[in-house]
DNA sequence: ATCAAGATTACCT
DNA sequence: GGTAATCTTGATA
């Protein structure tokens, strides 16, 4: 078998749940993708919500386009998009269809396949221990070091390439919540979450 | 056809 | 703390 424990995996319920729950469950989970038979895995321990509804600096605010279609299916995608000419950031869509809710995957501690991580992302060995935490402390890390890229646009969690692993709920008490990061619009939403003292989340 | 903005990161002072 | 890098998308004409 190429892929890690795949009787954990998240089914379509899971994701299909209102937003704010799925973004909070996220966290502690096992984000996983198998790709040339080499898995690569990692805990999320930082994430935000978008909701299109209400939300101005959620891609889907103005309505349907061919870019963020994929946000308004039903939850079980993967949102993929591309910023700043250099950058790709993965969400995992939420909520019915139609709505437009999906969580950013700001922020995974690499568990599996770390070797393969640290080639993608820096194509060389670390050079230091302080290196190791700079792997995937950020949206845009994330993808690097997972190579995600455009291609996995609309990719279905469900099935076998790129998918979550359940794991147990991470306690209130160590979910920390606050403003979102690098938005101008909607600044005030309490949507980001992230894992108490983990050192693979991005900021403080 | 043109244009401005962008859910970021790395590197500089 | 400031800013360059770099390009796709969506809006406007």
């Amino acid at each position: 078998m190429n892929s890690i424990y795949p009787e954990n995996k998240l089914k379509k319920d899971f994701y299909t749940r209102e937003l704010l729950v799925v973004a909070k469950e996220l966290l502690g989970k096992i984000f996983v993708k198998n790709e040339n038979n080499t898995p690569i895995a990692g805990k999320i321990v930082e994430v935000e919500a978008y909701n299109g509804s209400v939300d101005e600096a959620a891609h889907t605010f103005n309505g349907k386009t061919k870019r963020n279609e994929v946000m308004f299916r039903e939850g079980g995608y993967l949102y993929v998009y591309f910023t700043y000419g250099v950058h790709y950031c993965c969400n995992v869509v939420t909520g019915k269809r139609g709505l437009g809710t999906a969580v950013l995957i700001r922020a995974i501690e690499p568990i599996k396949g770390i070797e393969l991580m640290i080639k993608n992302r820096f194509g060389r060995d670390l050079v230091n221990e302080k290196e190791k935490f700079n792997l995937t402390s950020g949206p845009g890390k994330v993808c690097q070091t997972m190579k995600i890229d455009k291609s996995y646009y609309g990719t279905d969690l469900t099935e076998d390439n790129i998918y979550i692993l359940d794991a147990p709920k991470v306690n209130d008490e160590k979910i920390v919540t606050t403003i979102r990061i690098g938005i101008k619009k909607s600044v005030g939403l309490p949507w980001r979450f992230y894992i108490k003292d983990n050192p693979y989340v991005s900021k403080k």
